[in-house]
DNA sequence: CAATTGGCATACGAGACGTATGTGAATAGG
DNA sequence: CCTATTCACATACGTCTCGTATGCCAATTG
């Protein structure tokens, strides 16, 4: 049988991704010595060049995989809401609260940019924004969202306020207090692409 | 005379940040080499720890320049407008604007918050947040703008949709036509600030 | 004019990265 | 069943960059 060893491919790959995921997460990828954390794997840098070409390579591997969580959960939560625009609300509000979380903060929207340049051009991370820009796509069609609008330009604007939100959230004093702020001042601004009566 | 040392002084330190604002803007920070760009300014990194600490301290001298010049900028361009609101509007895109620079999208955008962490909290680089800010107080006052919403807090996500908007454009096929499409989106998220009558 | 400050350069050591090479186990073919 | 080959991963080495400790020379001060 040769399964074994794929399974032990998969999960050298995995173990690899998951110490990268801890060491950017918490230290930030400049500081993350690429022998400390394939050393907490129990591997060396030798599997690392072998499966990811280098650290950019690995922090890719590691943003693929957070951004395809956050798509599945976006998803996931949002999708229980009565109407069409309540769905595309709970989604960005679900992505705020995600979007709180330090390693996905970390690693998402500041080593990330920083490393593989505007997110907007990641290979494998688009799963959120390609959801909202459905979203906004279909609530023009019903007369919901203003039509002159381009879609996922208008999804990547909220992303933006989105992250800024989260940041603001997450290193406040009051977390709570500031969460309330936050989160209605976005809603505020989604306001503005109704439709007025 | 004890003038021509203050001078002399004053002058290596705009030449390390003026040879540093050109590294980072254009090869980024991590890839700059200390030793390369203040020998392109005819020195060596003795003068840079020696005025700035290290790296980390060089970027923030870049950064507050930077944020000066905006500040600037934007106050001058804004402030021909008839009405407040027109004004708050104009602040904006100018904002805007000045992000399609490659220079200030790499420095203030991508490296800075990677390096110094959260621009909230820049010691010396929040001219621009805190013009917006004031803008946004007094259009509430004169009921231009609802009244519920926490100014700083909006226009922190104010600035965060520009940021995505001006990466946008700047990094479109089609310069023209995105710019379009993303400024008439962001108007239209700032509609929903506005009161309705 | 002598002493001292301080701006800046040089020298040295410590990591971190990339590459070239080695090794042992799993697989494929006869 | 045996051999050849592939390939996953480790090791070794050279290079680059950074931080610190030290040294020197000019300008200032008394």
């Amino acid at each position: 049988m040769h399964r074994p060893r794929k399974e032990m491919i998969a999960e050298t790959r995995a173990k690899l991704i998951a110490a990268a995921r801890h060491a950017f997460g918490t230290i930030g990828y400049a500081e993350a010595s690429m022998d400390d954390f394939t050393a907490s794997a129990g591997l060396t840098r030798g599997a690392l060049y072998h499966h990811f070409g280098d650290k950019k390579g690995l922090m890719q591997a590691v943003i693929a995989e957070i951004d395809g969580e956050m798509a599945l959960r976006v998803n996931e939560v949002a999708s229980k809401a009565p109407t069409r625009w309540q769905h595309f609300v709970d989604e960005c509000t679900t992505y705020i609260e995600m979007a709180l979380e330090p390693e996905i903060q970390r690693i998402m929207f500041r080593d990330g940019p920083a490393v593989l340049g505007d997110p907007a051009q990641w290979p494998n991370a688009n799963a959120c924004t390609a959801s909202m820009t459905e979203h906004l796509t279909k609530l023009q069609e019903e007369g919901v969202v203003v039509p002159e609008l381009d879609p996922e330009t208008t999804s990547r604007l909220i992303n933006g306020a989105s992250s800024q939100a989260a940041q603001r959230i997450a290193n406040s004093k009051d977390p709570e207090a500031t969460s309330k702020k936050a989160i209605a001042a976005f809603k505020q601004l989604l306001e503005g692409l109704r439709k007025k009566p």
